[in-house]
DNA sequence: ATTATCTATAGATCTATAGATAATGC
DNA sequence: ATTATCTATAGATCTATAGATAATGC
């Protein structure tokens, strides 16, 4: 019952945790999440280790496991931390969701801004490709976030109709799984590949004919 | 000296090996291969176990290691086993690769017989993104698979340019990396939530309108 | 009193090698 | 003679738990 009260709490905001903590805790929590995430993003979840993480922030590793119980639930706070990074840049400054052109163009800015932080991008790819088997603890997140990025662009593509800035034949649906698809594909190539590939360019190409086509 | 000389007839075939071998060997290699692919489609190559590739073979793990020296091989083995069954869909019966509208359509063909085998795109899409770390045994594999790819692609976008189905603005290079880019990110999306995603039907829209802007 | 750490360790892996025995086929 | 197997095992991991000690802050 004690602990029970506060679990609402850790819900949306992910830094606090039930029960209390010391400013050192916080600070060390806030350490191993970030190194985690390089090293999830070196060597994706199964390959990543506690024992490396916790060499990194300077503990051992039950010290670490002390912060986050299990592997599973430092990967899961990994994720909270990822999503919430991103989540920032479709909402404008008055905290509401961007529609029609001008979420397209904070989409072609997102991947102008990838092209700058490698690792974030490696942790996406990496993590998302190694989800797809049904038993792997990040499965559920990435079906989730992909349905989340696909409801917001489709959205914002029918807002866009409904302001008038598109047609109204234009797709949401489909246009959203493509600019998905192109975008993660896109990363794909380039992070393996970085000179051969300037996903920027492309991806603006791309939303340049996307646009003249579906503009009124 | 003695084993060098017969070196140069494994670089292509894949299926010969340095030294002799009798029947039985060479049937369990190719069911060792078979259950590799899908261990590896599974877990990663990270994730995959010898042990539990040689149980599903039915032999011992040491007994594994007579036939690929390393986890290693077993991996470069598997890989170009999976090279050699695509490569195949983009040849015409005389044996020359295809060109134009003949080469996208073929590609619009793949993804429909994708959506067939599961199994097989999940291998490449597990492998190719846990490859994105340098020191992945597979880097050089998939850098050189994408660049392959792109090249025949551009160069069937080109001659399609020289016969006159394709206008000459037509951006090779451009096309051929938005192609594997949108095939990438399609598979991804659909292994991780199949009745979501109809990747066959996007793909197809996503070429007609491509060839509509790009024929004469 | 609670939180933050540590050392020690259990119990499962995992890849690869050594060395022996049985089957194959020139 | 060579190839195909096996058992046994070395040597490195890896995650997680038990139980003790030190630091923190109501």
């Amino acid at each position: 019952m004690t602990r029970g009260d506060q679990s609402k709490a850790s819900a949306g905001a992910g830094r606090s945790r039930r029960g209390g903590s010391y400013a050192v805790g916080r600070a060390r929590r806030t350490r191993i999440l970030h190194i985690a995430m390089e090293e999830f993003a070196e060597n994706g979840y199964r390959g990543a280790s506690l024992a490396r993480i916790a060499e990194r922030a300077e503990l051992s590793q039950p010290g670490l496991l002390h912060h986050f119980h299990t592997k599973e639930e430092l990967l899961a706070a990994t994720l909270d931390l990822r999503d919430e990074m991103d989540s920032a840049r479709f909402h404008s400054e008055d905290g509401t969701l961007l529609t029609g052109t001008a979420a397209l163009n904070a989409l072609a800015d997102l991947v102008d801004h990838n092209q700058r932080v490698p690792g974030l991008v490696q942790l996406f790819t990496v993590l998302s490709a190694e989800s797809v088997t049904a038993d792997h603890p990040a499965h559920t997140w990435a079906r989730n976030r992909y349905r989340r990025i696909r409801v917001v662009l489709a959205e914002a593509v029918r807002d866009g109709v409904t302001r008038g800035e598109f047609r109204k034949e234009a797709d949401a649906e489909t246009i959203a799984i493509e600019l998905v698809a192109l975008m993660d594909g896109l990363q794909q190539q380039w992070l393996v590949d970085p000179e051969a590939v300037d996903m920027a360019a492309v991806f603006r190409g791309f939303l340049r004919e996307t646009l003249a086509q579906i503009s009124v």
